[in-house]
DNA sequence: TCAAAAGTGTTCCACTTACACCCATGT
DNA sequence: ACATGGGTGTAAGTGGAACACTTTTGA
């Protein structure tokens, strides 16, 4: 979509973050034009007419992905991202929360999209280790408090399978007891009657968000 | 590096709070012209050139309180509050906090500015409400893992002072010893040797915050 | 001596942390 | 039968909440 043309006064970036092979990982874009031309991009454009900043960012991330209603917040509102823009513009930065299998990326020759483990990042462009940074810091954060996990999780899915995605973002293990303690406490899980058979060994129960939409405790 | 055209559409808007008489109030400036004439509305211009968003509020703060090195943070990022504004119009807002008897509020015969106490709030301009009822819930929330209050404070202070800015800010009375208690054990305090004679009653220990810049738990 | 605000400790409860073994299944 | 991941309880420590009296001063 956005190769060339002076930069938009109000640019709108979408950190697109899932959870792969027990890695938080973040969607960047290859930039095939200077300035910072093989450098790699958090994805995002212009605001467009009479469109709202949710609405950019909701419209980016589909336009990346394929994914809509999905775990989707502004982050933080920079003026001094990207030292080639105009004098003014600004940048409004969001993060997304994407189940990675439910993603079909888009396909282009140029601007082509990939997948980092944010704990090995390329060379990035501007400044975009800071809305990474960020990022990160928030999700963690956001974590303790809300269900955001329900956007990186298949609708059913076992203990195991959450306390995977949180340690993946975590970056460190968690205790079992204690973990599925802590998450059935506060109600934002429900028990199913199902379970999940998967190989030799005792069959793991389901759960699911009791809302797949954004709660706060 | 293009020259500068029209001028962005990114407005930059101040909730300017402090605590007098046991209020928490905000700056408003009355409204002069349409639309909106004679509603108020919280403080707020346009991006400079060559001007980052920190220093578009700092500046906007100086211009209405003569204030600076103060408690200031950027709160959200909004593109539907002036249902007027043109089409791709944001609204970058931050909130800062003054003490009432710093400030040297800017004389103006239109675009008048006043203090209003947040529980009694005037007919307001847009949609400013939700500005401000963003701005309590953030400040009610950074004072229990930060040292933010510094900036409602003189320097030195007792610690009744500090328990009533805090009771203010949160609409409830809160235990002394357990105030005491917790406020000590944070660190962001320190014990001085002094004391503040105030009337025919037992003089007052002062103390100051350990730092006099943001600092988070 | 009295009025006014400053200052001080303890108990209870809820939540977090650390920690190790048995269970159900498929091969 | 055994290998694999699923599932469970308890004790110790920590932090928050409730609660009332003594101290110091000036008038």
């Amino acid at each position: 979509m956005p190769p060339d043309g002076p930069p938009p006064d109000v640019a709108v970036l979408v950190v697109i973050l899932t959870v792969v092979e027990g890695e938080l990982r973040v969607l960047l874009i290859q930039r095939s034009a200077p300035p910072d031309e093989g450098a790699w991009a958090i994805p995002g454009g212009a605001l467009i007419t009479n469109e709202s900043l949710d609405a950019a960012a909701t419209r980016k991330l589909a336009e990346e992905t394929g994914v809509r209603d999905v775990f989707l917040e502004q982050l933080y509102t920079f003026s001094d991202l990207d030292d080639f823009a105009p004098a003014g513009a600004v940048a409004v930065t969001y993060f997304a929360l994407v189940r990675h299998d439910g993603v079909r990326l888009a396909e282009r020759s140029a601007w082509a999209p990939g997948w980092f483990a944010v704990n090995a990042l390329p060379v990035l462009a501007f400044h975009n280790e800071r809305v990474l940074d960020l990022a990160r810091v928030r999700l963690t954060s956001k974590l303790e408090y809300t269900n955001a996990a329900y956007s990186l999780l298949p609708e059913f899915f076992t203990m195991s399978q959450l306390q995977e995605t949180y340690e993946s973002i975590m970056g460190r293990k968690l205790d079992k007891r204690n973990f599925r303690r802590r998450v059935l406490a506060s109600d934002l899980l429900v028990v199913t009657q199902q379970t999940a058979k998967a190989g030799r060994h005792r069959p793991a129960r389901l759960y699911r968000f009791a809302s797949r939409t954004p709660v706060e405790l």
